[in-house]
DNA sequence: CTGTTAGCGCATTCAC
DNA sequence: GTGAATGCGCTAACAG
């Protein structure tokens, strides 16, 4: 398959012996066509290896050629993330798939329209919001409809894919009660983010089911305040003897909180994070955590979003333990 | 500036009462034109907020709309470098200004026309090739001539755009010496990448000065490596009394391997890592390093390539020691 | 169901 | 130095 020249549509058209037009239905999939059009023009196009110029098409679509990945917090610090690198990086491979980019783009809190201009942008192929809220979907303009996917939560106009946040929960905190933990403490994420609401309510469900009193101290999914959390909930409950961070990074956090404070891990107190990222299994002790697959999960955004499939409105992707020492 | 609908390159020629072809000269800085139609274009421009649009000058200067971000190495798993990870965050940023989106490939070390491929493909506006070896870079078409950079090693063609590895070993070595170390180790990158010679030299030389023998062990970037790198180093040199890693990754599996050995840190071992990734300052003990603005090197490369802009053939960004608890 | 026609927004020949 | 004309590769109307 030596393509000297990259195949072009008129190409693909000619071998087929149709029309550009006809051509162009039948890979686009949109379009009427017989079977017979359709059987010869899919040949040619694998017979020549074809892929459709991003540009052109993007050109006469007014549809842009890239996929922007938009990440809602506080700051920008919020595109520092290693979960947002993980959903980067393999946006950026499905895009590449394709023959277009991604971009990345934070969406201040406090600033409702960024949405929407971004959305209004030219050059937009797709747009995957990363940590959505509800209100923040609401303002896509309608003209992208079938091209956003959240990572987090959805709208009935907007699908998502996300972890299954009560079920991880769930198993996290049913481990700490197994391995003999009775007053777990959790540091949740920032308020503002509904998919932790799931895990907050999971949290509380397995406490009810144990026994267990709820001891909640919000987080923001860093690890300088996990380090603050950390120290606040021995604080206001100098008997806990688990603490479960709603992040790695918090946890990590928690661990040096922890040790500031002379408190003993997984001794004292157990600790557990979710997500499992590079350096979950490098700390000391090394920690325990839930692992999910992000990538998985980013590449199916990418992919609904890239390919117009319009799926399920939500699909959610399993979390598993991983018992490490700090829990 | 309620730009109801963005404005496009007929718009801004009209109004600055020239043709299309002339506004084009000027905005594209190729052909003739008079100071003073250059000074009404950029008022025009300014004006009404132009911005060219992507898809439509790919098309037409076959030139593609995405800036790819190639990373070399023996597997896939490169890609997961947190290092690759920071220059294609930044590389997202820079790209997204201009409207084009980046993307992100693996180049098989054992496949040298890799690189060939993914510069002859269509789509793409520009190459930032990370880590690469000058026999690679020879590989990439004239085509791309201009629209290729390196972060790392470069070539005549290729300007490079990367950390004073020197002066940063030279600053961590000498800091080690200086804290009274005297039987230094160093855990190197891959023995195939280029740019960690001038590194390697830097620990030479300063060894040379200070009387020491020189211990040298390969290691390839992992976490994994550098556990095992402790490991077969403490065997070689039991009186080893500090590890340099070429790497932070390395350094953290360094400690790991120090750690399952018994040995204290930095107690009978000091430990210096390289890069100051985010999780440096958050293991046990929290590593000594050496920070690099990564960010901007990687916005210097990936603004070279987009902007076509000619400069220098090699710039070198510093080194500057971060003293934490390890060494 | 199909082919013909007409642009998308821009950079680039060529005359002037 | 400038403007008029041409076409990049593709999809979307429209008529057959």
């Amino acid at each position: 398959m030596t393509a000297e020249r990259t195949a072009t549509l008129d190409d693909v058209a000619r071998a087929a012996g149709v029309s550009r037009a006809t051509a162009s239905r039948v890979i686009t999939g949109q379009g009427p066509a017989s079977p017979r059009a359709r059987d010869r023009v899919t040949a040619a196009v694998t017979a020549l290896g074809y892929v459709p110029d991003a540009s052109a098409r993007a050109l006469v679509t007014r549809t842009g050629t890239r996929l922007a990945i938009a990440v809602i917090g506080h700051s920008a610090a919020v595109l520092d993330d290693p979960y947002v690198g993980r959903v980067l990086t393999s946006a950026a491979h499905v895009a590449a798939e394709r023959e277009v980019g991604v971009s990345l783009h934070w969406l201040p809190l406090d600033d409702p329209g960024s949405l929407a201009r971004l959305a209004d942008g030219r050059g937009l192929g797709g747009l995957v919001v990363v940590n959505p809220t509800r209100p923040a979907l609401e303002t896509v303009p309608r003209g992208l409809r079938g091209r956003v996917a959240a990572v987090g939560v959805g709208t009935r106009d907007v699908p998502s894919f996300d972890v299954d946040n009560r079920a991880g929960t769930d198993g996290v905190v049913r481990h700490l009660v197994r391995t003999g933990r009775q007053r777990i403490a959790m540091v949740t994420g920032p308020s503002w983010l509904p998919c932790c609401d799931r895990a907050v309510e999971a949290y509380r469900q397995v406490l009810h089911e144990t026994g267990g009193e709820p001891r909640l101290v919000q987080g923001d999914f860093t690890a300088a305040r996990g380090a603050d959390a950390a120290i606040e909930v021995m604080k206001r409950w100098p008997d806990t003897d688990a603490v479960f961070a709603l992040s790695d990074l918090t946890a990590l956090g928690v661990l040096d909180g922890l040790h500031a404070l002379g408190v003993r891990v997984p001794g004292d107190v157990a600790v557990a994070g979710f997500d499992d990222i590079a350096f979950a299994g490098l700390s000391r002790p090394a920690l325990t955590t839930s692992t999910h697959p992000v990538e998985e999960i980013a590449t199916a955004a990418a992919t609904s979003v890239l390919d117009r499939r319009d799926g399920a409105r939500a699909t959610f992707y399993p979390s598993t333990l991983v018992v490490r020492d700090s829990a």
